[in-house]
DNA sequence: CAATAGCCCTGGTGGC
DNA sequence: TGCCACCAGGGCTATT
């Protein structure tokens, strides 16, 4: 499940492949992850057109065409991007494929089809709404121990759900959020407006620094997660908790439990997090 | 307004 | 071996 590291890897993969391709066909496998406007239209936007930049932002990916025209992409739980070269045998699960004049292509392949697919321009952004009420970004200058203290105060749901929240930091999945809760020793159901100053400063270091690392290394690959090139990250050899129920905890010894928070399995080390 | 439950989806897994 | 219930979970919608 690609989370904000996985997807930054994505963007620095592809963005060598694809800066200045003109996209010469746009076939659409399966119309219903197409959300904005109706698959004709999306095509229509996209074709003729020249990749200049490929932005980030959270867990999206947002392609720049030369006239300011944007395909916006999320991934979901299992979709993945991968360029590929004239010969490359072809994906299974593919769902959209984006073909280039010089007959290379970017193929969309998604095997429960959860991912989401947009063409618009910038100032049309608003129409989606997770990307437009996105919070700051963990290592940005707007994600700062003040920020965090301020919106845990008024929160008086679960830590855990807190963080999965992208309205408060954009970018957290399921993965990442246990890693920071057990690198700064906060049980996962922890009301956020319980927390102390300094709990809260260990908490904004540990996300900063499971990002940090994650994107270091490439990216956790659990199940589904490829790399624009089609390659594994090797983050998920580095994790603390999650996935690593009833083995031992790498502070403590004892063994990672796994419960249920915000209908979210939830790893952690019940010695080390309180 | 905020928290929560349900839903979308399909492949892999474990039990029998 | 085959069948099937169940699980994975991001983000949207409906409900409380």
């Amino acid at each position: 499940m690609p989370e904000m590291p996985e997807v930054e890897i994505i963007r620095c993969n592809l963005e060598v492949h694809v800066k200045g391709k003109l996209i010469q066909d746009v076939k659409v496998l399966l119309p219903r992850q197409i959300k904005w406007p109706l698959p004709e239209a999306f095509a229509a936007l996209l074709i003729g057109r020249t990749i200049s930049a490929v932005r980030r932002k959270g867990k999206y990916l947002l392609f720049e065409m030369e006239n300011g025209v944007l395909l916006v992409v999320h991934l979901r739980m299992t979709g993945r991007l991968c360029y590929k070269a004239k010969d490359n045998e072809p994906d299974p699960y593919m769902r959209i494929q984006f073909l280039f004049k010089d007959g290379d292509g970017l193929v969309y392949g998604d095997t429960r089809t959860l991912g989401t697919l947009y063409a618009l321009r910038e100032d049309e952004l608003w129409r989606i709404a997770g990307l437009a009420d996105m919070g700051p970004e963990p290592l940005s200058g707007a994600f700062t121990p003040l920020y965090l203290m301020e919106k845990l105060q008024k929160h008086r749901g679960k830590i855990k759900s807190f963080l999965l929240n992208q309205k408060y930091i954009g970018g957290l999945g399921n993965i990442y959020a246990d890693e920071c809760l057990i690198l700064s020793s906060i049980h996962p159901e922890r009301r956020g407006s319980s927390l102390s100053m300094e709990e809260i400063q260990k908490l904004h270091a540990a996300i900063n620094r499971v990002i940090q690392e994650g994107i270091e290394d490439g990216g956790t690959t659990f199940r589904d997660y490829r790399n624009g090139n089609g390659e594994k990250g090797s983050h998920q050899e580095r994790l603390y908790a999650y996935g690593r129920t009833g083995e031992p905890c790498r502070l403590c010894g004892e063994p990672i439990k796994k419960m249920e928070v915000g209908g979210r399995g939830t790893h952690f080390c019940s010695y080390c997090q309180k």
